[in-house]
RNA sequence: GGGCGCGUAGCUCAAACGGAUAGAGCAUCGGAUUUCUAAUCCGACGGUUGCAGGUUCGAAUCCUGCCGCGCCUACCA
């Protein structure tokens, strides 16, 4: 790989444009030009060492970013080569730098104590490219890739928590698509469990509502917010005499059974509430393609197709005695098959446990059959995913269920759908957006696919994990909980749907909606109340996303509305107006920044461009271009550790060091006509990568704020 | 008990494979607007990275042991 970028070592400086990207193209360079340059780099680096040390066996290189701009973009370490080589780390950086030549695109390079040999861009090569806007053509991976998120349970309203999973997801599969993968975007429901059953019975035995009664209240608005309240209720029921549990049991059986009134009743209030979610999401820019239901995976009977493979495969083993009696288990994932053969120089036992090979412990033991013959939900799980990889060998039916404003068809499964639907499933990877708490069982479905012999399937599963969401005890206090003296000291406490405890996504976005339309009507007074409404929901979403991206998945969210409601700082809302900012420069000069990045900007030489960006006077400027040049790269790096937080990051610096550039060096007024082009340049350039990354958040940017 | 994760400024969070002076935002205090929009900018204050050892040229990061916290550990989903 690093060979087909060998050739062309030649240094030119003020090359021509078009010639440098018929190089760049014909070194099939990665995705980025920062990228490109670092791989570039350390190809030179080892060949010289090559040169220099022949034979010895060295240490990988480590390329760094240094501290500041003034010493470099790229930095490497000596430290480790210090003892191979029995030389000062020093002395090893001042040879290689005398020895390695000069290499496109790569200037100056210093050697700097204690022991790095610092390396510099061609600023003004780099620019060029940059104001061009040069797209390097990728190699990409074949296949499709296949993610989940959301996966709501479709009784009650979404709460602030799920819109940490949708959004994360939804940024996700931004991610996947502007690196040129192709994506389809499912959402699983589980229509047929416990939960649904409850608001079942919530409406059938507490309010003794019959199906057309609530087949009107479904049609009503927000239905969502109705269920959110009586689900609570029958928390409350349940907990007021344990008999009742017995109806839940009852309301589960018949839901199964799809030719009873019962999960009449249930399909339609999931259908109605389904359609909420989907509204509500799409209020964010959230869409999916697909909406497979734990209904049709048990009527089309995955699951037995499922259960023979396994079976087969030993995958499940049958427990004739024990707490499990009668079950089908699996090793719980985790645990270790050796617990006695380490140690099995101890008790007498071992003899007659060894002979019966892989015995589970009971506490090892995870239960995907009951023993009355009933999958839990762990089976149905196996048995999807089979089918996502196309190792089942059935599908679901498909039919249309919901159509974005954009024409773009939403599709549900069916027992039997319609003839012409698109091909979902049978994909080459996939990640599933599930909180931390479903690792195990994750990796349960993970370890099963293994015990198949689908390795490369397994390898190819990604559990998407990322922290709940909590309130702050304040805000519990705020939405009217009374909290204990031990809550009160905890520094978040749990959100509960069953407890009705929680904030609910619409809620969350109606509060921003109302808070950012106040701002936006005393600034532009002059627009209509629809165009007000318009930006105010746009600063709203941006705020939102944002802030749900801004923490790095491990990191618990202790939600509080001072902090989500901010529209200063590191938020959404800054980077926007940024970008408005930017904006704003172009149209009062009378320039469209769209045609000006065509023409202008592209137009700009490398040797002008040099002329302001290089030397220490050049290093504010550098500073912008460099972090602009960054953004695919930054992209590859969220992919790589399934982590958008590292794109929030680098939108928050490229914005802060805009409004700095901004704020220093007044545009408009510039007498000197060539450093005034080159300003403009500066502008359109973070403008774009700007523009671009806040959409690879799904935030759109206002035409003003 | 076992498994996973966390502990960094008053608060909320960053910190690339172990690298140069541990950085932001909020809060507090002090400044900046005849200017392309102040949802902005500049400055100040703020740290024994939970504790104790270890590994090495170098540790917030890796290892060991403690302390504290959260989640998982159902024939629930």
């Amino acid at each position: 790989m690093l060979l087909s970028h060998a050739r062309n070592h030649a240094l030119q400086t003020a090359r021509p444009l078009p010639a440098l990207l018929k190089s760049l193209f014909f070194n099939r360079l990665e995705g980025c030009l920062y990228r490109y340059l670092e791989r570039r780099l350390t190809h030179h680096l080892l060949q010289c060492l090559q040169r220099l040390y022949p034979g010895v066996v060295l240490p990988g290189i480590v390329i760094e970013q240094p501290p500041k701009v003034e010493l470099g973009d790229f930095a490497i370490p000596f430290f480790p080569f210090a003892k191979p080589l029995r030389s000062a780390p020093l002395k090893i950086a001042e040879a290689i730098r005398a020895e390695i030549g000069p290499i496109q695109g790569i200037g100056e390079m210093q050697v700097s104590p204690p022991g790095y040999l610092n390396v510099s861009i061609d600023r003004g090569w780099m620019a060029a490219a940059l104001a061009a806007d040069a797209k390097p053509t990728v190699e990409l991976p074949r296949g499709k890739i296949l993610v989940e998120h959301s996966s709501i349970n479709p009784n009650k309203a979404a709460h602030i928590g799920h819109l940490r999973n949708a959004v994360l997801g939804d940024t996700f599969v931004r991610l996947l698509r502007y690196a040129g993968r192709s994506v389809d975007v499912q959402n699983y429901i589980d229509n047929t469990g416990v939960q649904v059953a409850d608001v079942v019975v919530g409406f059938t035995r507490i309010e003794k509502k019959s199906r057309a009664e609530i087949e009107a209240l479904s049609k009503g608005p927000r239905f969502d917010y109705y269920c959110w309240d009586l689900y609570a209720q029958v928390s409350k029921w349940y907990e007021a005499d344990k008999q009742n549990l017995q109806v839940r049991l009852q309301t589960l059986h018949a839901i199964e059974d799809a030719s009873t009134e019962t999960a009449a009743i249930a399909d339609l209030i999931s259908v109605a509430v389904l359609r909420r979610h989907l509204e509500t999401m799409d209020r964010l820019g959230i869409e999916y393609d697909f909406l497979p239901r734990e209904s049709e995976i048990l009527h089309l009977h995955f699951w037995d197709a499922a259960f023979t493979k396994l079976k087969e495969a030993g995958v499940l083993a049958y427990e004739a005695e024990g707490k499990n009696k009668g079950c089908w288990v699996m090793r719980r994932a985790g645990t270790s098959k050796s617990n006695s053969t380490t140690e099995g120089t101890e008790g007498t036992e071992g003899a007659e446990g060894g002979t019966e090979k892989d015995k589970i412990t009971e506490e090892d033991q995870k239960v995907i059959v009951r023993s009355n013959g009933t999958v839990g939900y762990v089976g149905k799980d196996i048995a999807y995913h089979m089918w996502k990889f196309g190792l089942l060998g059935r599908d679901f039916g498909y039919r249309k269920f919901y159509r974005y404003p954009n024409e773009h068809d939403c599709w549900i499964s069916t027992a039997d759908g319609e003839k012409d639907h698109p091909h979902f499933g049978d994909v080459a990877e996939i990640y599933n957006v599930i909180d931390a708490r479903q690792s195990e069982a994750q990796n349960t479905v993970i370890e099963a696919l293994r015990g198949l012999g689908h390795n490369e399937a397994a390898d190819h599963y990604t559990h998407f994990s990322y922290e709940m969401v909590a309130l702050t005890p304040r805000c519990a206090a705020e939405l009217g909980y009374s909290l204990s003296e031990e809550d009160k000291t905890r520094s978040y406490i749990e959100v509960s749907g069953r407890k009705g405890f929680g904030v609910k996504a619409d809620d969350l976005l109606d509060t921003l909606i109302e808070s950012a339309k106040k701002e936006v009507d005393s600034r532009h007074p002059q627009l209509s109340d629809s165009e007000r409404g318009e930006i105010a929901t746009q600063i709203a979403i941006g705020a939102l996303r944002y802030f749900m991206l801004k923490f790095t998945k491990q990191s618990v969210i202790a939600f509080d509305f001072k902090e989500a409601l901010s529209f200063e700082g590191e938020t959404g809302p800054y980077a926007q107006y940024a970008v408005v900012r930017a904006t704003s420069i172009f149209r009062k000069a009378g320039i469209d920044p769209e045609i000006f990045s065509g023409g202008g900007a592209g137009s700009i030489s490398a040797v002008d461009l040099a002329r302001y960006l290089n030397g220490e006077a050049g290093n504010e400027f550098w500073e912008l271009w460099l972090a602009s040049s960054k953004t695919s790269y930054v992209v590859e790096k969220c992919i790589a550790t399934t982590e958008p937080a590292y794109l929030a990051k680098h939108v928050f610096q490229l914005a802060q060091l805009f409004n700095t550039f901004y704020h220093r060096h007044p545009i408009l007024t510039e007498a000197d006509d060539r450093r005034k082009q080159f300003l403009l340049a500066t502008v359109v350039v973070v403008r774009r990568e700007l523009i671009r990354a806040l959409a690879i958040m799904g935030i759109i940017v206002p035409s003003v704020m």
